[in-house]
DNA sequence: ACGATAAGGAACCGCTGGGTCCTTATATGT
DNA sequence: ACATATAAGGACCCAGCGGTTCCTTATCGT
């Protein structure tokens, strides 16, 4: 009764980020909506709006919140740094709503600014970062010539993984990240490897 | 205000699927709803349930029905064949509302049959026979090495070039379809080719 | 000519994202 | 210590959504 203690500010601010990550994992993208994830927070849509301009705006902050730091994978070999990397990405996305992608994709089109934002959590530009990394490493190494590969091999890793949660519907296939590479990414790599 | 003439059966139907494309076209996925497909149509929501159970489903209907059907390209070389395609598939993206293909899989990922309908069209899996089609061609003429390549290549030009539409904003940059099958698809169709 | 079928149309349901308004608890400047 | 600005809580409202129900009436097969 007596619900006499108030949160305000950022500790709020907080508990509401965390209770619209919550009601996203549980609930799923479609289902979490503005009124349940006040109820979990225990506080009203009023204070949502308060902060955040629209569902998908909260929901973006959510995920800032919550993205996972990829550190740099170092094992000496090209191959193994990226199945290393893939496989940590996989974590992440296994952690995720399996509509949560194709749903932000959906709800932030109209809005170009937030289009952005989102591409930069969910493209994984933090990733293409590390993937520069370990290039430059293996060329270092000479197991792949100097230089840095096209933007768009750059990004072919994460695309083509994102792509199989995007267009799967249960559990990822286990092979999945391994094939992607070992089929596809690498053979790119050496364009007329001497070996 | 006489209006006395009630049309039924298919040719209802396929009033209410093109209602439903050019809504569809026009308004986007997101704001093309059941309400305004039927008052474009001239009918009445319970006319569009009493066909289809649900909004996807509908839009599932009038995708289908405006699904290009794709020839196969014969220019004698795999790599403009490849273009060929892809540069086709392009243009029937270019009709679809940008939201149409994230929109559908998110409201199909909850019914597993229905996510499978929604892959046929939108993944593009009457595609996959005519690559293999320009595929068999060129190795039959030695370009290629004889066989098929993985069912993940042969995936690969539609699944980058679905994922342009899906991660970009604005219309496709120019050199989209060239990039992807010069950069990518094709140095992988040549393994160790000896020229 | 008639009876089954189904179209038209309106009202309804629970819910959504988004917003308003008022009361009351809290943090802060003095 | 107290006054005041700020903002939390919470109730309520809104138009519109997907989906459903019900009733009237036009059409079709026989």
């Amino acid at each position: 009764m007596e619900q006499t203690k108030r949160r305000r500010g950022s500790t709020l601010e907080e508990a509401i980020v965390e209770a619209a990550w919550d009601e996203l994992r549980e609930a799923g993208y479609a289902k979490a909506t503005m009124n349940s994830i006040a109820r979990r927070a225990g506080t009203s849509k009023h204070v949502l709006y308060r902060r955040w301009k629209s569902r998908p705006e909260l929901f973006l902050a959510a995920l800032r919140r919550f993205a996972a730091t990829v550190e740099v994978p170092d094992t000496g070999d090209v191959r193994d740094d990226l199945v290393a990397l893939m496989g940590r990405i996989r974590q992440v996305f296994d952690l995720l709503p399996r509509d949560l992608i194709s749903g932000l994709i959906t709800d932030t089109r109209d809005d170009p600014a937030l289009f952005d934002e989102m591409r930069a959590y969910v493209m994984g530009e933090g990733v293409h970062d590390v993937t520069r990394v370990i290039l430059r490493r293996a060329a270092d190494r000479g197991q792949v010539e100097p230089g840095l590969p096209t933007a768009r091999i750059l990004r072919l890793p994460i695309d083509l993984l994102r792509n199989e949660y995007l267009t799967s519907c249960g559990p990822l296939a286990a092979g999945a990240v391994t094939e992607i590479i070992d089929d596809i990414v690498m053979p790119l790599l050496r364009p007329a490897a001497r070996r």
